[in-house]
RNA sequence: GGAGGGAUGGCAGAGCGGACGAUUGCGACGGUCUUGAAAACCGUUGGGCCUUCAAGGGUCCCGGGGGUUCGAAUCCCCCUCCCUCCGCCA
């Protein structure tokens, strides 16, 4: 969510930021005229309740004086007064809800140095690494989805028997691999993180902190009877992990990663990128996050960026990064690096990790601040995620990199640690 | 799912219609004393909103919401969460 002040303070600079991402600002100059009735209203609302009290005090010493007979007069007037104070809270309440409303479906303000777009095609590539995918050879042109039949590691059939379209199943070696990524990607980032293990259903309240609500419902699976839903990515839980408290500027920057399964109702993907495990309803990820000082979050977001990216250079894959521009961005973050792996069975370049930094906007929705060390109001924190290991896509780009030309796939040496010693995976 | 008991400041724990944003203890921070420390003593020690250059002022918050009243932490209703016991259960 905006900052309120900001936009009441500089209007000119939160307008023209939202619309570089292409999104109007007539909602914005609603929020200010309600903003300023509110306001209005409060303040003779507050002069009332002052006034009731100073009455109250009146009566009650008349009490004491055993003189309530002479309190009638003002009983009366404070009553009046008090009716006069409900119309004023009613309106006050409403303006608020109504701010509110809007400014949950207002974007982020992308930062100053995010590039603009109009859509995908005007992302940046920052830099491309390992090889060109022309280097590839015959025996890793075989999609992961053939690969997987072939050795019997991935069972696409059977999983949409269960579940249908879009879900996936991993088998033998194939789960093994699955459970090695995960342990993988968690242990090279035990250095710095804390590991956490949350829930997986959230309620509503969670899932509007990150901004997956009340605007992008559609794309999540929810559990109506329990008002509950099922979350996209341990972003969602590890943001709500400090909702409502205070931390203390030493305990900043707090780095955070979690394992979870994530659900994704893909409403507007059907028919696109169904193939394999393009695109699946449910997914193992590792995700590593941050909150910290506004001071801190450049260089924590580089940080992440990093060890996503460090993650996928150990794993030998070739892979290229991008800088979202304006257009793209998701709408809580204020910039974002994307991690693509090259995937040459497929022939795809498959996005793997989405590193943002959304500034305050998560934590005003989650009410997350921190008293500054120099003293002086609490600040709401700055808030990082980026994904350090999602699964199915980097399984499908490492199965198709690494089959050898008799079919088998050789196991990169990262891994061996994580699959029990086992080197290759050939057909059962 | 059934029955009972709870929810107050960083923590513990009073208050049960009027001068209470809240006694007190602990903790934390600052100071006095001390060669230093401890002890003792003194002081400080929540957040939101409005207003303000600032200082200050106003107002709200005793789990959440509603009600009664001139006035609610205190009385009434609803909800949520926690604890204990029973049932069920990985």
């Amino acid at each position: 969510m905006l900052d309120l002040r900001q936009l009441r303070a500089e209007p000119d600079t939160v307008k023209a930021a939202v619309a570089r991402r292409g999104e109007p600002t007539a909602p914005l100059d609603q929020v200010m005229v309600h903003d300023e009735r509110r306001r209005a209203v409060v303040s003779e609302a507050d002069d009332l309740r002052s006034e009731v009290k100073r009455i109250s005090a009146e009566v009650g010493a008349l009490h004491r004086d055993g003189r309530a007979g002479e309190a009638d007069e003002l009983r009366a007037r404070s009553r009046e007064l008090g009716a006069r104070i409900d119309e004023l809270d009613a309106e006050g309440e409403q303006l608020s809800e109504w701010i509110r409303r809007i400014l949950l479906f207002v974007p982020n303000m992308p930062a100053e140095d995010c590039p603009g777009g109009s859509g995908p095609d005007d992302n940046v590539v920052v830099r491309t690494v390992g090889h060109d995918p022309s280097s590839f050879g015959e025996h890793q042109r075989v999609p992961h989805w053939d690969i997987g039949d072939e050795l019997g590691i991935l069972d696409i059939d059977r999983a949409v028997r269960m579940s249908g379209a879009m879900f996936a199943m991993y088998r033998g070696l194939g789960a093994r691999l699955v459970r090695g990524l995960i342990d993988y990607g968690l242990d090279r980032n035990r250095d710095l993180y804390e590991e956490i293990r949350p829930p997986t259903l959230v309620r509503t309240e969670t899932m509007t902190s990150t901004g997956h609500l009340p605007k992008f419902a559609d794309d999540a699976y929810q559990l109506e009877r329990d008002g509950l839903w099922a979350i996209p990515t341990a972003e969602v839980p590890l943001t709500s992990l400090l909702s409502g408290e205070i931390v203390e500027e030493a305990d900043l920057p707090m780095r955070l990663m979690g394992h979870t399964s994530c659900f994704r109702r893909e409403a507007g993907s059907a028919g696109r990128d169904t193939r394999g495990l393009l695109r699946v309803h449910e997914f193992d990820k590792v995700e590593l996050y941050g909150f910290c000082t506004p001071e801190q979050a450049h260089d924590l977001h580089d940080e992440i960026l990093d060890r996503a990216e460090a993650a996928i250079v150990d794993l030998g894959l070739a892979y290229r990064v991008l800088d979202l521009c304006t257009a793209d961005l998701g709408a809580a973050s204020a910039r974002t690096f994307d991690i693509e792996v090259y995937a040459p069975g497929a022939d795809r370049w498959l996005e793997v990790s989405s590193i943002s930094w959304c500034r305050d906007y998560q934590a005003r929705r989650a009410n997350v601040r921190y008293r500054p060390a120099a003293g002086g109001r609490t600040q709401m924190v700055h808030s990082l995620n980026g994904s350090g290991l999602a699964v199915p896509r980097v399984w499908a780009a490492l199965v198709e990199t690494y089959r050898r030309p008799d079919g088998s796939i050789e196991v990169p040496e990262a891994l061996h640690p994580y699959m029990g010693g086992i080197t290759s995976i050939g057909p059962r």
